[in-house]
DNA sequence: TTAATAAGTTCCGATAATCGGAACACAGGG
DNA sequence: CCCTGTGTTCCGATTATCGGAACTTATTAA
């Protein structure tokens, strides 16, 4: 076992990123155990942290939460590559044609992330915010991200993850996440059926670059009341050719980015 | 001088803070020089902020940039304590009532951080993005931010700043900037004509919460073609007000925030 | 094509920062 | 009032970190 890297920086970004949605404030105590560390040191790397405004600290209940400077920082991320400014007249045709909301979402190891939402114009809502964690294995636009990649790559992000079952429709075995892979490379979307949340489908596709890289993940969400899975079909092919204006909207602005 | 705390991990925030808007992209030397840390350093720090996704690499330049995990933490700051939730409609009737362009703002050292933007109507758009940084001398924000603090804090604030002048409106001295801290906490809001960018005006004011603290500063932005320094007043005057809504929004949801 | 410059990574041993246990201070509940 | 849980500081031993230099790629110039 060597040092391959700054090792402190590691554990003062894995105590950053422990923060999320669902627990969105946190003490030293807290995390310390959680991530296996003394509290000693967890209490002077959240020390660095608030001196550079990566975290803030709630004045009532004196925990930690994320700050303005990593608000600052993350938010450069959206602008990179023009990925989002590409993605928001696609995704507001997306919207304005199915009325469902139109998400834009990234791969980040066994996980997506929500980058921007566009609510649809339907009585029934259900949004995810953005910066929003979804499961790889779970998700329309998991399945879409995962199916771009090489399928060992695919394999072993799936092997090293959880695959906790959310609804009974959850699959919950590599092999049969592979098999869902497959098709999902074959037809171009993926179709989610409730396999994320009772009662919510959704439909996605992937945006690649020339290489076949992945940029990002366009897709609909919608109550499975408002469409049928036949619908759904239509909404997938939607879905994909939205990605392929995406893919085309970033080669064109590749050539020189100034510079 | 002591190693009061983790040093490493200030060093790698640095590296992470130095991206902006105008910098978005930045290469292992150019940080290591404007850092004034090795070569070998910067390195290895880039590698434990890629490794943990803080950063990303320009697959075509290969040179860094801010990435989905600090994306995805930074964007759960605007979540907490609800500033965000609780501006919106405040901000929408804003822009509603005058047509221009309204921004929420968050003051982090010695620099106003954007945190959200409503575009006006107007045929004039002068818009600033989420994230962008303005110097706390130059900016209407940045005054209103200011007054709600002591004034020797202030005044500590405004000597370690640079007060570059960016344009020949722009205060530049700390006595006169403290005059107009006194001005703006006498009248309640700050009138900015042209002291940031010319032919740019701007009114703030600053919503704080039980104890006076700074919670976020709301304002409007136009262009001095828009309406003369009269009519700012009560430009200022709607702004004043929206801010204290602001503050008793937020008051309102303070009690218990669940569990 | 080759040479020359610059960028990025890895190696190395000396050094200094980091580590965790324990002691301390403080808050809230029982 | 004690007790439990939290957060911070102290300390010396250890170990990860540091920067110079060597090395590998890119990039540019000739």
């Amino acid at each position: 076992m060597e040092a391959e890297f700054s090792l402190s920086t590691s554990r003062a970004l894995r105590i950053l990123s422990s923060f999320s949605e669902d627990r969105p404030e946190l003490g030293v105590s807290e995390i310390a155990r959680e991530l296996s560390l003394s509290k000693a040191s967890t209490s002077r790397f959240l020390q660095a942290l608030e001196m550079h405004g990566f975290v803030d600290r709630n004045p009532v209940t004196r925990k930690f939460r994320p700050g303005v400077e990593a608000f600052r920082v993350g938010s450069l991320f959206l602008r990179a590559g023009g990925l989002n400014e590409a993605a928001a007249p696609i995704m507001a045709r997306l919207v304005a044609e199915t009325g469902f909301t139109s998400y834009l979402s990234s791969l980040r190891g066994d996980t997506m992330v929500i980058l921007a939402a566009l609510e649809g114009r339907g009585p029934i809502k259900y949004s995810i915010p953005v910066g929003e964690k979804l499961p790889v294995h779970t998700s329309a636009t998991g399945h879409a991200a995962l199916s771009t990649l090489k399928p060992d790559q695919a394999e072993s992000i799936l092997r090293a993850s959880q695959l906790v079952a959310r609804t009974p429709f959850t699959l919950t075995e590599v092999d049969r996440l592979m098999e869902r892979l497959a098709q999902v490379r074959a037809q171009g979307f993926s179709l989610n059926w409730q396999e994320h949340t009772a009662g919510v489908a959704s439909v996605a596709a992937a945006a690649v670059g020339t290489e076949g890289e992945l940029l990002g993940v366009l897709s609909l969400g919608y109550a499975t009341m408002q469409a049928s899975q036949e619908e759904s079909q239509a909404l997938g092919r939607e879905v994909r050719k939205a990605a392929d204006e995406l893919s085309a909207a970033l080669k064109a602005r590749r050539p020189h980015e100034h510079d």
